[in-house]
DNA sequence: CGTCTTTAGGCAAACCTTTGCCTATGACGA
DNA sequence: TCGTCATAGGCAAAGGTTTGCCTAAAGACG
């Protein structure tokens, strides 16, 4: 039988080669040049030289199977959804760096949707991830209100879900790093910057703040918490929380901020306020985001591992997706912080600071 | 088991409706529905009660059409594909934000694949989009080497491709913004940080500077130039960049450095020089990050409209996609800086800065 | 010679949607 | 009566891949 017997459909030159052309091009089924470039069991029954013959037209057509129709036929589209508050911070986009990484190096690609802490918005990204067939999702600081039918692995989220593995910080062994810090250099009036009540880690990093707090004997004054506020990502929130700290009555000779952002931006209203960081008051941050090292003065930080948190969420969605029931997933990864001592923290003034109010 | 199979194909309670699981539903034919629910003009002819009970139905059973179905089908995967050189960073993440909105509102996802300037992470990713059946590619700060083949729009790329749109920033009004705010300010002995060799602004950034130099009688110092070295983007190559300049025996009062990431690396190198700034040296950035504000000092810089331009490049795009032959693509779009002065620049010391060598 | 197994692959359905072309019925005018 | 036209949809191919099941020939074995 000739090759021409069939249909023949001549190949437009620009269009790519697909399964028929080989099929046409080397006189066999497209069933088994499919069965040979998938290396699928069923093609070992395929003498070698004719799998040779086939690669070897693979390669002279170009030919790239079409993503489309195999996700199709296979109802894996090897592509999986990434929602994030907002991709030009510093917290997400470390994280992103390491889902990236790993999503690409196990052969997936995502659609990335950022929702800015908007309720609607998350909803509708999840229902418009799943109609886009994604197999998978990672939500990063996210608050998941629909339960996901997809594999689903959350980074710092805080609601839990039904087979939902969640990737989080070991916040008590955080806050007792930053503590222990500050009141190893003799601080006893400790302020505290809380996170926005949208942010995920908000509550557990201040429980873990109070926890710390207690097991060291530091009384945690309330008029000296503050919280973030607003749903802005940036450096003001910072900058205003601290604001309200000073403008209370209270006197404080640190400050342990909810992120570094934030703590930059307290930094720079304790300068307004006539304040030295460090030698009037020490700030500690929070994340270690890259600009940290290069404040002025360099941020004292407690790091969060962001990158390897993006990296193994990728790789848990990836074995969830490969392995539905492999083994019940976790309910929890978690991954542990490291203080990094820079300049913004030393011991507090050995008189009463200036401000006294 | 029920009468539900009565040779036709049981719906799994499980799996999404289908378009034909509305035709059994309504006693249909697929085609009518299809038509209908898109909204096609061969539905002119189907009654509205008809079309009524068909959108009812949609509703009821929740259908959602499967993208890659229709995608295979309309050779369109209403996905675009976005290269960047680096997620974690300020530049590439301003411009995305813009890019992503520009796209969801057009009803469009993106495959992001950050590259690291690396040449052949490009190529790869090039064609790796390519197989993915994206619709077309925005690329941001990149060097494409394979002429593109799909609709494709640049931002900031320093090659030029047949048939792409380059979105640049009028690099000649930024140069001028920058040197004569120095200029104005006192300053007669200006310090430039060139931007990394592979960077796509780097090379028309330092003509426009040289011409607005030229125009402002500067003379450039050759001594009074670095480059910033290293594929990193992080702040460090702005600081052995400075402390290269500093090791010079020229003597500068300001400091324009390529963008604000390094010159808030710059900040610090002089700093640890025993200079402080703005009264011993003036410091000028560029993009305005959004770090840039919260500095100390406040960092004086030219604003490139990031956001607009992402949002352009995604207008750009799907307008290329949706009306290919629409008119001939222009080859350039070209966006206006501006000068936000803040803290890091004043007029030069009135005697010899005390660095003097 | 008959039967079984291996080798070498083919057929066609399935995944779901879109779309070019077709039919059938009734109304209407000439 | 015939032709035309609008209405109301249906049929089936096409898009490219994967996969369960099949066949046909050849060799092995008894």
């Amino acid at each position: 039988m000739t090759a021409s017997e069939k249909g023949q459909k001549a190949r437009r030159p620009g269009a790519p080669a697909s399964l028929a052309t080989l099929s046409e091009h080397l006189g066999l089924s497209v069933a088994a040049i499919s069965r040979v470039l998938n290396r699928a069991p069923a093609a070992k029954s395929i003498p070698k030289a004719t799998q040779d013959r086939i690669f070897a037209a693979a390669a002279a057509l170009n030919y790239r199977p079409n993503v489309l129709a195999r996700g199709l036929r296979r109802g894996r589209s090897m592509t999986v959804g990434v929602l994030v508050p907002e991709v030009s911070e510093g917290y997400a986009t470390l994280v992103l760096t390491g889902i990236e990484q790993g999503l690409l190096q196990a052969g997936y690609f995502y659609f990335l949707i950022s929702h800015h802490h908007r309720d609607e918005l998350i909803d509708r990204s999840q229902t418009m991830l799943v109609d886009r067939s994604v197999d998978g999702m990672i939500a990063v600081d996210t608050s998941l209100r629909q339960h996901p039918h997809l594999p689903t692995i959350t980074v710092s989220c805080p609601d839990e879900h039904e087979g939902v593995t969640n990737i989080v910080l070991n916040h008590k062994r955080a806050a007792e790093l930053a503590i222990d810090h500050l009141m190893g250099l003799g601080h006893r009036e400790v302020a505290v910057i809380k996170g926005q009540s949208f942010s995920s880690d908000t509550e557990s990093r201040w429980q873990a703040i109070r926890y710390a707090a207690a097991r060291a004997s530091l009384a945690l004054d309330p008029k000296l918490t503050a919280q973030l506020e607003g749903d802005a990502p940036g450096h003001e929130t910072g900058y205003f929380a601290t604001q309200r700290l000073l403008a209370s009555s209270a006197r404080f000779t640190a400050l342990f901020a909810f992120n570094d952002v934030s703590a930059i931006g307290a930094v720079r209203a304790l300068r307004e306020a006539g304040l030295r960081v460090p030698q009037d008051v020490s700030v500690v941050g929070f994340d270690d985001v890259q600009s940290a090292a290069f404040q002025n003065p360099g941020l004292t930080t407690v790091r969060q591992p962001l990158r390897t948190m993006g990296m193994l969420a990728a790789e848990a969605v990836v074995r969830r997706i490969t392995a539905p029931e492999d083994h019940p997933p976790a309910k929890q990864i978690v991954v542990d912080p490291e203080l990094v001592v820079r300049e913004s923290t030393c011991p507090p003034p050995a008189k009463r600071p200036a401000r006294s109010l």
